[in-house]
DNA sequence: TCCAAAAGTGGGATCGGTTCCATTTTTGAC
DNA sequence: GTCAAAAATGGAACCGATCCCACTTTTGGA
């Protein structure tokens, strides 16, 4: 493989002068832009890249954490980081933490991103207390945080109004006429569950119709877990006219389970998902849901992770707003 | 940030004998090893990724071309993929080439991977013609192919049998009794989709039920073109009792459509998908399909492209069997 | 034509590891 | 206690870029 000093050799110039050609900083003369562009087409020179960053002190790396790549909703999130990444010529390495066993086990995962030199990071946690973000947070400045908020980290967290997200939904259901409202919540321990389960159980309170506890299922973001909060609620022997899932995988196990038992949706109990994730428009029926902005967070978390990281002046937002997206799997009350 | 030579420094040993304890590589003395150990400790050591890269002539990165990150299946392959290249402590590049417009600008995303230096290249892809890989697998040995049969590339492609695929598919269907059979197929210029195709037709025929041309319907792997093939499907006028869908996308598309008509599945009409992707238990009714051991695969390729990059000895096969997997979705022909 | 400012240039030092090699130290069989 | 083989060691050269700096050439206004 050549070099870029055998470049400058043919090209009968400094290495200096075809750096500058290269990275384009820098002036170079019409003439050795010209020579050097030969030789380099002569050469079939590319530039190593580790070189480059070694001397530069910047991999061009940027680390992805994720807690799982079960289902859609990460998925989406990485599809979309994973463009605008690459529109700015940086690459992305990923840490999916999905089989750790212990808090020390996801630290690991990100230190698998640390040590590898990303020149910038990008978690996706919406956990709490069991990752302490912020201490990470404060030994890597260009740490940025999806789908969590805190103000120890303002600006460095992008995250979605899971509050008001949780109220549409119980609005939703409420306009509706439901008033024997069923839900399944994600693990409580993560703050996006918490929120807009709290928000959810206040908003039907509120409305006047509290949510009786043994309509309340603390389940988890997975299918797994989805399956056996399905099968907590079907057999808990509470009576609801509809259903509220904190996230859309689990609103697609609950209809594939009431379709088996002969339930009919929306006719005899409505359910309503959470995210509105890819799959939405396609299970039986269309789910109705409340649409998370996910890639256009992501985005933004991007966008800002590059602006620090890079000096950059991308446009980025730090909150966004879910909206009722209504589909076919909410109907009125018949009661 | 603490260098190696400041490590050797503190411990009063040379830089050769540090490297060597870090490394694994080469023999170090109790003592030393000691004292290392505790000035690294001290000192916070932590090695310069891009130094080492630099100077051993390995980035300990292996780039992952995908055509597309829609759906499960791809993301599937990119799990099984992360999780198999952590374990032997490597980092996964990701291009999407979703977006390419071109067959050429499909070839920038592979130089985007080439140029970043990756130790070796996992690429996946069923399309033959347009996207020259022989060429590049001839420049580029550390390259293996998934989902992708070829001679030229013996030992370093990796596939799954659709035509067992196919015509499991086709048996299965007419052991239920359907005689009146439609398809949607994806794009016929991918191998895979092809392959499995031409099968089930084949086996159709062999069987004494040959699908109808009216019955065929070409639509694409991805919820848009599910989306229109079904369209054009049910709008055809033909009549059938059960559709075999090329992938379990579609075949969601397929069923959330049904349903929106009245159309009872399987009572009216079977379905049946092919792949077994992540969703698949939780489609209403759940989908009976033909399973594709798209992760085995893929942990396969990942580990002979390892094998091949870094000598290493991992197991791995190069074709594996589809196998039937009945759900809900598929029942007697009632007719 | 002159001259200061701007543009362009070459090459050496540097980034922080790995690797090689000549040299020293340790080991253990006799 | 001797000595050859094995283990351990230190340090220089190297990987291939970037970046700085002192120097040369070009530019254009007076």
């Amino acid at each position: 493989m050549a070099t870029l000093r055998d470049v400058a050799k043919l090209a009968g110039v400094g290495s200096g002068t075809v750096s500058r050609h290269i990275s384009g900083t820098g002036s170079v003369s019409q003439k050795s832009a010209e020579k050097i562009a030969r030789a380099i087409e002569q050469l079939n020179y590319r530039p190593n890249s580790m070189a480059r960053s070694l001397s530069s002190r910047r991999s061009d790396l940027i680390g992805v954490w994720v807690p799982s790549l079960e289902g859609p909703y990460y998925h989406m999130m990485i599809r979309a980081i994973e463009s605008e990444l690459r529109l700015q010529g940086k690459h992305m390495i990923l840490a999916n933490a999905e089989d750790a066993q212990s808090n020390e086990d996801r630290l690991a995962h990100l230190d698998y991103l640390i040590n590898r030199d990303c020149d910038g990071i990008l978690v996706s946690s919406s956990l709490q207390s069991e990752f302490e973000l912020a201490r990470y947070a404060e030994k890597f400045p260009n740490l940025v945080v999806i789908n969590h908020r805190t103000d120890e980290l303002a600006g460095r967290t992008f995250s979605i109004d899971h509050d008001l997200g949780g109220r549409l939904a119980a609005r939703h259901l409420v306009e509706l006429g439901h008033t024997r409202v069923a839900t399944i919540t994600g693990r409580l321990s993560a703050q996006d569950a918490r929120q807009r389960h709290v928000a959810f159980l206040d908003e039907m309170e509120r409305l006047g119709h509290p949510v009786a506890p043994e309509r309340i299922i603390e389940g988890a973001f997975s299918y797994a877990g989805g399956e056996s909060a399905v099968a907590a609620l079907l057999t808990s022997g509470a009576d609801y006219s509809a259903v509220f899932c904190g996230n859309d995988k689990v609103a697609m196990v609950l209809i594939a389970e009431l379709h088996r038992r002969g339930v009919s949706v929306p006719g005899d109990v409505s359910i309503l998902g959470y995210d509105d994730v890819e799959f939405t428009p396609f299970t039986a029926p269309a789910l109705s849901t409340i649409h998370a902005p996910i890639e256009e967070m992501s985005r933004s978390a991007c966008h800002q992770l590059l602006n620090l990281t890079y000096g950059l002046d991308l446009p980025y937002q730090e909150h966004f707003e879910p909206s009722l997206c209504v589909r076919q799997s909410t109907g009125p009350s018949c009661q």
